[in-house]
DNA sequence: TATTGTTATACTCTATAACTATA
DNA sequence: TATAGTTATAGAGTATAACAATA
């Protein structure tokens, strides 16, 4: 542990601040109903990982890139599968597991949403200098890395 | 709605990693351990609420602070006299309403807990220099601010 | 014996509705 | 009639435990 300067204290509320509208808003619900489905939060992540993987992943690998637990995606894919979304298909290597990929209506809708979202997005920094935004994004993408690693090693 | 160039798409996984590594680890937990007391994360945040304010603040005033509703926090204020970290006093000036205090040994507590909490956002900051240190400070505050303001609007 | 995924259950956090007391 | 707070209840999101099938 080392010390604490001032400027510390004043990032502090602004982290409690990100997270809470973030995690609280209604925003991700009114985007998803946008895009035409009207899904919540933990299934329009699975949609966002599959998205962004390019290509099937295990039920496994996707509860570990959104950072939560196996039996949860497995409901939430349920549901992707009850609306036409997702759907899961055998894995050619191993028996045991199934890959789940987007369905064209699937992707379809991720598109839209993806379109919404950043929209808003560049809205919010739509009176940012160009350099600002790009400094933005090095430092915030450092931020969130050191963060997660000295929080995972504060977990043990 | 504005065009979306690039470098927002690489900001939002950023987002997300940083909203469930701040919503999800148990560090938060953790440091409250390490201040010798034990408790959840909206108690924690209701002491710091009133310890950022330095005054007795009222229940709605508490529930605006933290952008939930007022049941919530009626519940937590209960846990915390129970502990005797916090109690309620009058308001002079208004018989419906009473105020909020930390006790001493709720003062002393919060202070164990944010030295904590400040101490393991210095590590994770310890490789920066000073100047990326004020820059992301300075931008995250924007960034919070900007964008609580577009999804609020977005909200209605 | 270890791993993948599933089913069933429980816990945390927050919201809504109905109510009481005071303004 | 409106406001501050409380009580009771409900919901979303995630976790843990016990189990099945395959490696």
């Amino acid at each position: 542990m080392t010390d604490t300067p001032d400027d510390l204290i004043t990032v502090l509320p602004r982290l409690s601040q990100l997270s809470t509208v973030l995690g609280r808003s209604r925003f991700i619900e009114r985007a998803s109903a946008n895009a035409g489905i009207d899904l919540d939060r933990p299934t329009l992540g699975i949609l966002l990982s599959l998205h962004m993987a390019g290509e099937p992943l295990r039920i496994g690998e996707i509860a570990k890139r959104m950072q939560v637990v196996g039996p949860h995606v497995t409901r939430q894919v349920h549901e992707l599968e009850r609306r036409g979304l997702a759907r899961r298909i055998p894995d050619p290597d191993d028996q045991r597991a199934r890959r789940v990929e987007l369905t064209p209506a699937g992707a379809e809708a991720v598109g839209r949403y993806l379109q919404t979202v950043l929209g808003a997005l560049g809205d919010a920094l739509s009176g940012w200098s160009a350099e600002d935004r790009r400094t933005l994004g090095r430092l915030l993408g450092r931020f969130a890395d050191d963060l997660t690693e000295r929080l995972d090693r504060f977990d043990e």
